[in-house]
DNA sequence: CTAGGATCCTGTCAGC
DNA sequence: TGCTGACAGGATCCTA
């Protein structure tokens, strides 16, 4: 799913569109995708992001907390069409589609929620009890928050699961997804299968800079999930083509060596490396 | 407590 | 063509 940076790029995007503006009324088209009442009539107050998290605050006491997971999308149609997320079709199609979960009528708009495999959800919640939320509570700091010997820490606490699977988990870093693991763990020259406890501090430091140098110039280029403003200035987010390294790469030269990345699988997960600067060890 | 695998769901693509 | 299995930008739940 959309990873942070795109998080981020909708939280930004969306802004623009919503804040100061009147939700009418919400079209559920999948249970599992909207947990709680489906009455709303209240103004968004707020755009907030809490690791992958999005929340909309409203100003009627209540908030909506958005989880993307791995295909949602949030697009917005009203004079201008501006759509961020797990990229597809959906960025320029009629909508509603047979992906659309959630539909909102905004006096100035829809925004629609969707999502192809339902993992992702839209949960309403008191905002007075967001930071409560359990998974809300159990997000690690972001990157930008860490310190260096913080993660070598976290790093010591799993030393026996490969060090990719331990920037994977939001409890313990937040914020990377796939794309963003694999990038950080390329900038570091770490090979992802290495035991966690295995790392001395300055690989740990390189992981974490790593972290925070993808997922800026991600954000600054919009998401790696293309958003697009498909009636505005053609803005659209580029960050696979222009700045990944290693994800989606295999077959292709290492920029740094010259090497063949390749790809491998690791915590489950499909994972892209360059085998000669990420040696196993 | 940690580690690892199955699971939720829809869709696409490679291989036979 | 039609089928089948693998896989997908995430996180949780269950087991050991």
């Amino acid at each position: 799913m959309p990873e942070l940076p795109e998080v981020e790029t909708i939280r930004r995007g969306l802004s623009e569109f919503i804040l100061e503006k009147k939700i009418m009324g919400v079209e559920v088209f999948c249970e599992k995708s909207w947990i709680g009442p489906k009455e709303i009539s209240a103004k968004v107050k707020e755009l907030r992001r809490f690791g992958k998290a999005l929340i909309i605050d409203l100003d009627n006491g209540k908030s909506l907390m958005v989880h993307l997971r791995m295909t949602g999308q949030m697009i917005w149609q009203g004079e201008k069409r501006y759509a961020a997320g797990h990229p597809s079709e959906n960025f320029t199609a009629e909508l509603p589609n047979k992906q659309t979960r959630v539909v909102f009528e905004f006096e100035n708009g829809k925004l629609f929620f969707n999502d192809q495999r339902k993992f992702g959800f839209i949960k309403v919640l008191e905002t007075a009890e967001v930071e409560k939320e359990p998974f809300i509570m159990s997000l690690a700091k972001e990157p930008w928050q860490m310190s260096k010997s913080e993660l070598f820490e976290i790093m010591q606490r799993h030393k026996n699961s490969p060090v990719k699977a331990v920037i994977l988990d939001q409890k313990n870093i937040a914020g990377l997804g796939n794309i963003y693991a694999d990038e950080a763990l390329y900038y570091a020259k770490v090979h992802p299968e290495t035991r966690a406890g295995k790392l001395n501090e300055k690989e740990v430091g390189l992981i974490l800079e790593g972290a925070r140098k993808v997922m800026t110039a991600s954000i600054d280029s919009g998401g790696s999930t293309m958003a697009t403003y498909v009636k505005a200035d053609g803005t659209k987010g580029d960050y696979l083509e222009k700045f990944a390294q290693v994800f989606r790469r295999e077959g292709q030269k290492c920029g740094r060596c010259g090497g063949k990345i390749v790809k491998i699988r690791v915590a489950g997960r499909g994972t892209h490396i360059c085998p000669k600067c990420q040696e196993k060890k």
